[in-house]
DNA sequence: TGCTGCTCAGTTTTT
DNA sequence: CTGAGCAGCA
């Protein structure tokens, strides 16, 4: 597709006025959005008034690796009316345009402050929680969960609205304005704050406000559907002068309402965006008929509101997709392994070209056991996240804590580590002092030698502790030594290396842990190179920047050139596409999961089925030319085997487009003892039949 | 202070 | 059945 069809062309000739783009999957959305950059830009808007958000990294990036390649090609090409080029450009994620606006706008306030991460906060929370004695009667992340749902909404502690007899709402009530109290204390922000904190220093300040509107007279959003309340907020103010925004979503691949996305958003941007323009963008170019059949009839079930799309194809190819019924799922793993070999070996297909898709992560160990049988070398999308791992954060704690002498969550997570006589009792007392004489908890370590009741090896450590802290900062405030090199100091400076050998259990993983450290190092050592720094008014604000950004942009060196096959959740698959898509576990419990069928007290929001749908329409969707969807009649649920019903999502699938296939298990293959009750269980149901 | 053994829960997750 | 997180002990 090298010209753009009609509605494409419609969307990315649209100049002024709000404009919804409704892109059904693999209708090239993305095209669009970098066309439509292209095109302001030939019409002669300068790069630094156009803003294009997105919700993740990737995304940006991506983004505008794509515009940079047409108006580099273009640019070359044709070189007349004057500097034209992507420099300028604002594309990035609604964090870090926050993250933008707010250093920019605190900055001149002179306040200097650190980005929680989600586990930061929730160790704040967890403190809020001891302190009124509900510490483990308590899911702190759900009263994170809850906190997080009214920032977004704009509701003030005060304003908090318990739902009468809700428990987690009531210690909510209580928990929210001591959470609030201690970021500020802190100097930190969370996630939300990068987003609210800018919808409300706009509505209050008129002024400043203006000063935004004015710089950016074009807005792009990319996935539209995903976004909540905030952002909404957020976007309205920014468009409300010139009223030039263009969404681009789709509301049926809407499948993070969980985590406080409002489809709404998308369902009515022309009630808050009036004289929009719509597009549909309906034809798809990435699957064969057959899946987009498949993909249609599951789609056209969905009982709530939505855009009406249907997505055509002139694509043919297989007439029929797959549904593979097995026993258990290691013999769905099993199977799903060997046809993957087969499509290698016989077919000739590239391992980066073939996905397996599930509901939930624990799904992915049987298959990645049975792919490492068959040889077959993959990558797990999501899991464990490299930030989130302790060796990398204790080091980043380290750091943060010598910018910022106010972060207690950073101070509380190093204070002992490496292990330096201060221990918990310790800290509990000194965090005593702190709050009886109005310190800092950092402030009651640099003092430690007026208090009385703290033991000499805590006072020593304390001691210690002060020493490399002001050792870090004056190699990096002082000495201007970068932060990679000042990491490679303080890691060895705290022995981290000795630490994680002793402390590991084995030396592989002690290893690996130590090779999640030097990663660490080589993204400093990246940015470095990529950042032309020299831009801050000073050290301190450099690093401090420098935190913030990788707090926000984590990534890892970007393994996504090896030729693996792809294993990822449904959640993790969105955006992406794979000539061959095996979704696996289509069961009534898996997918639809069986916690949206029955709501935990703990859960923010009423889990929706229909999203569960969507979830799956997303998997279909991901496929080009093979789409396998595959279940168990049997599987282990907590210990016990359990019999499976089929998804009911299947059985909206019209017949004419499946093959079923059903396997058995292979013989050879010892059987555990859960697999032994699964078969029991299934001949008992045979039995039966 | 650190380890072992017990209990409990068990989706999705980016920023 | 597993893994995480905490309590109780050495």
């Amino acid at each position: 597709m090298s010209t753009l069809n009609p509605a494409q062309k419609k969307a990315v000739e649209h100049q002024n006025g709000p404009l919804l783009v409704l892109a059904g999957a693999g209708s090239g959305k993305t095209r669009v959005i970098t066309q439509r950059i292209a095109r302001l830009l030939e019409r002669g808007v300068p790069p630094s008034a156009i803003v294009a958000l997105t919700f993740t990294n990737k995304a940006a990036g991506e983004m505008a690796e794509r515009v940079h390649g047409i108006l580099g090609a273009k640019g070359s090409a044709k070189r007349k009316g004057g500097p034209r080029g992507s420099a300028g450009l604002t594309i990035c994620t609604f964090h870090s345009f926050g993250l933008g606006v707010l250093t920019r706008e605190r900055k001149q306030a002179g306040s200097a402050f650190t980005i929680f991460d989600q586990g930061d906060c929730l160790g704040v929370v967890k403190e809020a929680l001891r302190s009124i004695d509900a510490g483990k009667k308590f899911d702190a992340s759900a009263v994170l969960a809850r906190i997080s749902n009214a920032k977004n909404a704009f509701t003030k502690p005060s304003e908090f609205a318990v739902r009468e007899g809700d428990l987690y709402d009531e210690i909510t009530k209580e928990v929210f304005p001591k959470y609030e109290s201690a970021l500020r204390t802190f100097s930190a922000v969370d996630f939300d704050d990068l987003v609210c904190e800018v919808a409300r220093i706009w509505t209050d300040r008129a002024d400043v406000l203006a000063r935004w509107q004015d710089r950016y007279r074009y807005i792009l959003v990319d996935e539209y559907q995903d976004t909540n309340r905030a952002q909404l907020t957020l976007l309205r103010l920014l468009a409300e002068a010139h009223k030039n925004i263009c969404v681009v979503g789709d509301d049926d691949q809407a499948i993070y309402g969980w985590r406080g996305a409002d489809v709404r958003n998308i369902l009515e941007f022309e009630d808050h965006f009036p004289g929009a323009d719509v597009v549909k963008l309906e034809d798809n170019y990435r699957s064969c008929k057959a899946i987009i059949d498949v993909a249609n009839a599951v789609i056209a079930k969905r009982l709530d509101s939505r855009h009406q799309k249907v997505l055509r194809t002139s694509r043919e190819g297989e007439e029929k997709i797959t549904v593979l019924v097995a026993p258990t799922p290691d013999i769905e793993a099993e199977h799903v392994a060997q046809q993957i070999r087969r499509r290698i070996k016989d077919d000739h297909v590239r391992p980066r070209n073939i996905a397996v898709l599930y509901r939930s992560n624990g799904q992915a160990k049987v298959i990645e056991e049975a792919l490492r049988s068959e040889g077959i070398g993959y990558r797990l999308v999501g899991g464990q996240q490299f930030f989130e791992r302790k060796e990398v954060k204790d080091l980043l704690a380290y750091l943060k804590l010598a910018m910022n002498r106010h972060d207690e969550i950073s101070l509380r997570r190093i204070v002992n580590y490496p292990a330096r006589g201060v221990g918990e009792a310790s800290v509990e007392r000194l965090a005593l002092h702190a709050l009886a004489k109005g310190w800092t908890m950092w402030q009651a370590i640099e003092r430690v030698d007026a208090l009385d009741d703290v033991s000499g090896s805590a006072r020593e450590g304390c001691r210690e502790l002060e020493k490399i802290v002001g050792e870090l900062r004056k190699k990096i405030l002082i000495d201007g030594t970068q932060a990679s090199i000042a990491a490679r100091w303080l890691a060895d400076r705290i022995g981290l290396k000795t630490e994680l050998d002793a402390n590991s259990g084995s030396p592989q993983i002690a290893a690996k842990r130590w090779a999640n450290v030097e990663a660490l190092f080589q993204t400093f050592s990246r940015r470095e190179a990529r950042e032309i720094s020299g831009q801050e008014a000073n050290r301190e604000s450099a690093l401090e920047t420098f935190l913030n950004a990788l707090t926000l942009d984590f990534s890892e060196n970007e393994e996504e050139a090896k030729d693996l096959v792809t294993l990822s959740t449904l959640h993790g698959a969105k955006g992406l596409e794979f000539e061959i898509v095996y979704l696996i576990g289509c069961e009534e419990g898996l997918l639809p999961h069986s916690r949206t069928l029955d709501t935990k007290t703990t859960d923010v929001a009423p889990q929706d089925l229909e999203e569960e749908r969507r979830l799956f329409y997303v998997g279909v969707t991901r496929a080009k030319d093979r789409l396998t969807l595959s279940r168990c009649k049997a599987r282990g649920v907590r210990g016990k085997a359990v019999l499976r019903t089929p998804s009911r999502f299947l059985s909206d699938i019209p017949e004419e487009r499946v093959t079923e296939v059903e396997v058995t298990g292979a013989p050879q293959m010892a059987p555990g003892e859960l697999a032994a009750s699964a078969n029991a269980l299934l001949a008992a149901l045979d039995a039966l039949e």
